[in-house]
DNA sequence: ATGAACTTTCAGTAAATACTGAAAGCAGAT
DNA sequence: ATCTGCTTTCAGTATTTACTGAAAGTTCAT
C-alpha cells in the first residue's frame, strides 16, 4: 500500500511536470500551470509553503502565481478557523475550469482584439481605393468571424454541463 | 487620393502592429504574427526582402519566421515565372484561416496533452487508496472533456462555411 | 568550373520573461 | 507599543526566447 502511496506520487509528479509544459506553450506561465496542476490533484487544501516545498520555488514565485490563479478564477482561498495562514483550493469540475478559462480569455484577449479590429475598419470605411477597400473589407470579415465566434463560446460555456453534452448530441450524432 | 494611401499605410501599421501584441499573449512569437498581419493585408504577394524592409528585421528571422507560417498552412509560396525569388501570399479567407490554425493546435498540442491524461490515468488505473481512485477519476475526466471537446472542434473545421453559419443559427436563434 | 541570385543555418548577442530572497507591510495577540 | 505569524512587494539575477548578420549551401545559367 506504501508502493501504491509512491506510484501516486510520481503519476501525480508527472502531470504536473508535462502540464507545466503544455502550459507554456499556450502562453501560460509555467510554474502557474504547475500550480494549478498541483492543487487540482490536491486530496487537501495547500498553504503556500506547501505549494513552495512541492515545486521548489520561492515565496515570491509561488505568491504571485498562486494570486494570479485566484485572478483568474481557478483557485480560491480558504482558511481554517483558529488559523491565520491562508489555504488554496482549485476548482476540480471539469465543465467549471473550461467556462472560467472561456470567460477569462474572451474579457483579456478576444475583447481588446475586436476592438483593435473595429478601429482599423473604422480608420478605413470611407476608402474609395481598391487597396482601400480591400483591408477594409479584410477587417470586416475577421471582425465577423471573431465576434461570432465569441458569441458561440459565450452561450456554450453559460450552458449546464449536461445541456451542453445533449446538444453536442443533437448535432453530431 | 496620396492622403488616403496615406491613412491606409497608417491603419495597416496599426494592425500589424496590434496582431502582433496579441499573438505574443497567444503563445505565438510577435515577428511570426506581425507577418501574418502583413501578408494578409498585402495587396500583393511579398518577397522575404519587402518583409524585412518593412518590418525592419534582419533576414534570418524573416526567413525562419516565414517558413514557420508556411508551416502552418496559413501563407503560400509562391514563384513568378522569370524569377528565381520566392514570394509569398497569405491565406485570407477566414474560415479557412480558423480551420487551419484549429487543425495545427489539435495535432501540436491537444493530441499531445490527450497522450499525457491518458497515461497519467493508466499509471493509476488500479489504485484502491482513496487518493488514488481521486487522481484517477480527475485525470479521467480531463481527458473526457479534452477528447470531446476535439472531437466537436474537428466536426466544426472540417464544415463548409456556410454550413456552419446555418448549424449556428439553428442552434442559437 | 565559375559565378550570380537566391535560401538556409547558426554562433553570438540582445531582449523579454520568470524567479529569488530579503525587506517591508499588515493584523491580531500580549 | 511590541511581537509574531503571515502576506506582499520589488530590486537584482537567472533563464529562456528571439534576433542579427555573416558565412555556408543550393540551384541554375554560362
Amino acid at each position: 500500500m506504501s508502493d501504491e502511496a509512491t506510484r501516486l506520487e510520481a503519476a501525480r509528479d508527472e502531470f504536473v511536470t508535462r502540464w507545466g509544459i503544455m502550459g507554456a506553450q499556450w502562453g501560460i506561465n509555467r510554474t502557474m500551470a504547475q500550480i494549478h496542476a498541483l492543487l487540482m490533484t490536491a486530496p487537501d487544501v495547500m498553504s503556500t509553503d506547501e505549494v513552495m516545498d512541492d515545486l521548489e520555488i520561492s515565496r515570491g514565485n509561488a505568491h504571485t502565481n498562486l494570486k494570479d490563479l485566484v485572478g483568474w478564477g481557478l483557485i480560491r482561498i480558504v482558511t481554517k478557523k483558529g488559523e491565520r495562514k491562508e489555504f488554496f483550493e482549485a476548482e476540480k469540475d471539469v465543465w467549471e475550469i473550461f467556462r472560467r478559462v472561456a470567460r477569462e480569455r474572451k474579457r483579456r484577449e478576444i475583447d481588446p482584439a475586436l476592438e483593435t479590429l473595429r478601429s482599423c475598419k473604422a480608420a478605413t470605411d470611407d476608402m474609395k481605393s481598391k487597396d482601400g477597400k480591400a483591408f477594409n473589407d479584410q477587417m470586416d470579415q475577421l471582425e465577423d468571424f471573431v465576434s461570432f465566434a465569441s458569441k458561440m463560446g459565450d452561450r456554450v460555456a453559460s450552458m449546464q454541463h449536461g445541456k451542453a453534452i445533449k446538444l453536442a448530441m443533437k448535432i453530431f450524432g
